[in-house]
DNA sequence: AATAAATTTGTAATCATTACAAAAGCGAAA
DNA sequence: TTTCGCTTTTGTAATGATTACAAATTTATT
């Protein structure tokens, strides 16, 4: 499907910038920052501005057409206990929240050392999930 | 054991700071920031300062003593494949790779509404593991 | 073409984090 | 105990990603 396709599925006006980004998204999956994504389409686009592609993607990650890959903090956070265990993060409170989990399935990365494991899940938290209704 | 034993099993010197900062972490599981921790502690000990709080973390995740709950990354990153996938990053040379992998359990959020799941790994590619040779 | 709404832009602010060099603290040897 | 050297701690200044915001531009509708 078409990226002008997709945009307007989801509501979003397919407009030029919009478009581009999200060609580049869907051709380049090099997990490209914001800047990487700046400086790759600005030389054929001069007039396209940092804050449109920091606009862009915030509007792609809230509508579900692209994925943020951190965990949506912009602070650091510290944990003593360093037992396997989830971190659960609701979008709404902010709060955090441990769960148990397995270790995950790690496929595909044959001679790699793995050090570490990590689950995160995002969503709602009982508590925000009453007051919606 | 004491936070003075973990430190000094980990070959780091026990000062007073370090001390008052593991004893912290150990006492609060509520995933504190550099600011919260520093925040708790500097009415206790005035001399505190902030820098020490981000050198004491640091080191502390270096040694395996405290997990740090974010991807290690300051920068975000996007991924226009939302299908489930877990990513590695290589503490060496700072590659994103994706890999297959399960929906993770989670146990003991009853009633939450869980939106997203993320699993991140981290540690050794294969090219920086032969490299270490 | 005219108007209103949405999009894009650029600059300035914000804020977490790091660099760095000075100051303070601590241990070992004399 | 005193001195020397090393580690830890501190404070300030820089860095760098991200956001706020208001002006400028573009687009859709009448």
């Amino acid at each position: 499907m078409s990226s002008a396709d997709i945009l307007s599925n989801h509501n979003i006006r397919p407009s030029l910038m919009r478009v581009m980004i999200l060609d580049y998204l869907k051709e380049h999956r090099t997990h490209p920052t914001v800047d990487d994504i700046y400086t790759a389409l600005h030389p054929s686009v001069p007039t396209l501005s940092k804050t449109t592609v920091y606009n862009t993607v915030k509007l792609f990650v809230k509508s579900g057409i692209t994925k943020m890959v951190t965990i949506e903090e912009q602070q650091a956070r510290f944990d003593g206990c360093t037992d396997l265990h989830g971190h659960f993060i609701c979008s709404e409170c902010g709060k955090v929240f441990d769960f148990d989990t397995d270790t995950p399935t790690v496929d595909g990365l044959d001679e790699f050392e793995i050090v570490t494991h990590d689950v995160y899940c995002s969503g709602l938290c009982s508590k925000c999930k009453d007051k919606q209704k």
